[in-house]
DNA sequence: TATCAGACCATAACACTGTTATCAAGTCTT
DNA sequence: AAGACTTGATAACAGTGTTATGGTCTGATA
């Protein structure tokens, strides 16, 4: 990689945490960077090059989130600290979250290579929660699972900066979203132990 | 409300179910409502408005579609019909559902009126689900609830138009989240039922 | 060694976007 | 009748991503 192209990642990921998506410019980008606008198209593939960056960044975050230790805890404790680690992950990194989730820029679509980092990261939380739940489970059914246990933590995640939850007195959603992880976790655990 | 308002209404309307929230121009508008580009601010705050009438708009199919019948049948099964039209309001008015969600327009903020309206759907959901839980639990226990499977719901909805989770095999996506609802309410009962 | 291909960089322009300034009619009230 | 307000259009401004074009500089090849 050469010296800027270097600048200009750092360059954009600099605007992006401090501005969010919104303050993404190519202008503002190559001007930080030191460079003109045209860098942005020499070194990337214009402002798409730019996002996917960001992108499969975020995608990475999440799975680093969620690679906690299997070996030292029970199955269950290990799901559930991986969701801890994925709101935090949520929280510390609001603009990549949104980017990865569709907000961020309307006219963006991930490449191909991007949304394969994407898959890459449901997998492996498949795999982890696979661990928790019984064994005898067909893959469709630990994918289903996992599933459940993503679409409720980024529910929370989600309603959690929506405009019309914010007025409304809820202390502590960390505490929320984690009593209702582990409530549902346990209901999928005690459907399948019968 | 003035002939002319009315044009540019249903026009920025057809426009948002035909190219969705990223097709909205206020040329293109205006254009198609034949007025000049100024009858979006004569009649509306410019692009704000149109989004704004949009936004309430969106959060009205969700009052409406979670308006259920409540006298004739179970708490339980009105719970779950109601979020079921839910998960079919999303299927039905994407745009819609994508703009009350932040996704749309990246420089979009409702501004407060359309954010009461949005609160005011949550306080319906909230009651809905309050019938189905116990009686004896307090006003945070009940919105908290009605919490935990909106943001099922939607996590969900989010997860399934996301590029990452259409490369893998979920056929059924909405009895998925239906079973889903239904376990994580029957625990929220259960839970509370001792 | 000379030449040619390719990478890198900048200036300028194009086609969009939302917004504002300005002005011309029309309408309604005083 | 006159002034105020609304409704309309034209034009411009500042911003966006992108492309065309040309210049330099490096490195490989004949």
């Amino acid at each position: 990689m050469s010296e800027s192209k270097a600048k200009i990642l750092t360059a954009a990921s600099e605007l992006f945490a401090e501005t969010g998506a919104g303050g993404l410019s190519v202008r503002a980008i190559s001007g930080r960077a030191g460079l003109s606008t045209m860098g942005i198209y020499n070194h990337f593939n214009g402002k798409q090059g730019i996002l996917d960056a960001l992108y499969i960044e975020g995608f990475q975050l999440v799975m680093r989130a969620i690679d906690v230790d299997v070996d030292n805890q029970t199955p269950r404790a290990a799901v559930l600290e991986g969701l801890s680690n994925y709101i935090a992950l949520a929280a510390d990194h609001r603009g990549h979250y949104q980017l990865i989730f569709g907000r961020g820029d309307t006219n963006y679509t991930p490449s191909s290579a991007a949304i394969a980092v994407g898959a890459e990261a449901f997998n492996q939380l498949t795999s982890l929660v696979s661990r928790a739940i019984p064994t005898h489970l067909s893959g469709r059914e630990k994918r289903e699972a996992a599933l459940q246990l993503w679409a409720l933590a980024h529910g929370y995640i989600s309603l959690q900066d929506h405009e019309a939850t914010e007025l409304i007195p809820m202390t502590a959603w960390r505490d929320l979203i984690l009593n209702a992880v582990t409530l549902h976790l346990d209901a999928i655990i005690a459907k399948h132990a019968t």
